[in-house]
DNA sequence: GGCTGTGATACCTGGGCGGTATCAGCGCAG
DNA sequence: CTGCGCTGATACCGCCCAGGTATCACAGCC
């Protein structure tokens, strides 16, 4: 039947995103001639037509484009569990932990003192990323576990354990007449014309058009809001990092933000488990 | 680095599993010295020792440990990516749904009239498996999305569409003295001398120790049911197949049933898209 | 009609996979 | 202690196939 080798896929994933032999062989570094056998072969060995190449071009076919997304996920699968393995073979009893400037110190802090407490605790290492990044380290076999916080992050394809769920607050300049208010509403903070809500950049790093400042750091958003520039939208545990000029207002109708702790489903670490029962039990 | 290869993989998955060289590579079908090399490639492609061969036999490490998990999702993924590519160049627009039986018949119904009536919508074919086989047929490739349900099936590795949420009852004997009740808990039936509560075989198709008899099809169930044999705890709308021999009667402490409509967390299938939206309107 | 650029075909070469034969360590029966 | 049996490792060889070069067939286009 099948067996999909993973040179294969390699190629067909180059030429399908290329759409030209020749510019994909030149990318993996052989020649074209090879390169279009080694995608007969396979479109041979699934009995499947893969892509289209009639005059002017190469078009992928719905199989192809199947295969496409397919063989995505597994070539990132194969590094990750690459990388996983090295890892493991690194440091026998040890973990990496990813996640974002924003996150829940106090409930990390927590947790890994929880875990250092228990016999036997895996060494974690702590890794902070970027915004959107904790999903990627998972997922390329750079962290076991992540720090999560729904509906933000896509959790799909982990495996979770929910840890807290917080009201979100407007962080504001303290001496803004916003502050003073007692509770808020996503509207009273959305059109305010000297306080524009700050811009976080999306997954490809992008920003939406909108008023507000681009930002990528939480020290950067404490400036601004400091010198009375912005406001944001954040947690409540962000009360724990705020300056004497901020000030913080729940929110009445943000929606709640819950913190997990996410591994990747087929993970059967005995030290993944381990963290994960102390984080249940906390 | 790395670049894993899926024969290479193979190799090593049947030698940890063995963990005899001679054995393994019999069972693989080539001399034994081959596979040695192919491990010892591996190996010191790596930079990872994942295998300790001293006197008296091979034993995995930590780290053949892990690879050895890696590896076997990543081999089913490949086979199940292969299949999902011959699926969709069979048929470009249609969908393959698992279900088993005892799941929500009515809700099921009226999705699959409901995507039916869409523009374009795709072929659905349903398929009947048993207890816990949606989770695997969604794996390895052979269905694009499932009926499950929370918290019987193991959802890990899935996206999920809450359908419903429904409480669960016992299934008796329309004579029993306890069917006259118009609710019970779990102890009310735990321990009923002559009404053992039925008992389903686990993943691995063995039966847990107890007293009920073992069941493995919703057929014999209710025919058991039916002659005073048995009872058996099921979610609500079994109802609708119930026999006038039946009674179904609330158990207020049983925790609720779920069911959920679950596909390929990484799927960007168009088809499965739109099923699932069809189900979020429902 | 050349010219350019596409992917496919033909054919050759070499590395690597898989084969056989054999070795080296260890346990064990005697 | 010694030979035997069993393990996995090593040595070496042959052949297949991945990859290279040269070329073709076909399309668009000045």
């Amino acid at each position: 039947m099948d067996t999909l080798e993973t040179r294969e896929l390699r190629y067909f994933v180059t030429v399908a995103e290329e759409l030209h032999f020749s510019r994909a062989a030149e990318r993996l570094g052989i020649a074209q001639p090879p390169l279009s056998r080694a995608i007969q072969q396979l479109e041979r060995r699934l009995g499947v037509t893969l892509l289209d190449r009639d005059r002017r071009g190469v078009a992928l076919t719905d199989a192809g484009r199947v295969l496409l997304d397919e063989a995505r996920v597994l070539l990132d699968s194969a590094a990750a569990a690459a990388r996983r393995t090295q890892r493991a073979a690194a440091g026998p009893n040890r973990l990496t932990l990813a996640t974002k400037a924003g996150a829940n110190h106090e409930l990390l802090r927590r947790l890994l003192d929880a875990h250092g407490a228990e016999p036997d605790a895996a060494e974690i290492e702590v890794v902070l990323c970027g915004m959107g990044d904790q999903a990627r380290m998972l997922r390329d076999g750079r962290a076991d576990v992540a720090f999560m916080q729904r509906p933000f992050d896509a959790l799909a394809g982990f495996d979770t354990e929910e840890l807290l769920t917080e009201q979100q607050v407007a962080i504001l300049p303290a001496e803004h007449p916003l502050a003073a208010r007692s509770s808020l509403t996503l509207a009273d903070i959305a059109d305010v014309p000297d306080l524009p809500v700050a811009r976080w950049p999306s997954q490809d790093g992008t920003y939406e058009p909108g008023r507000g400042p681009e930002i990528h750091d939480l020290s950067q958003l404490a400036q601004l809001i400091a010198l009375g520039h912005a406001s944001a939208v954040l947690c409540a545990s962000s009360r724990s990092w705020l300056w004497s000029a901020h000030a913080a207002v729940p929110l009445t109708d943000a929606p709640h933000v819950t913190t997990v702790l996410a591994w990747p489903a087929h993970s059967r670490s005995q030290a993944v488990a381990r963290l994960v029962k102390t984080a249940v039990d906390l």
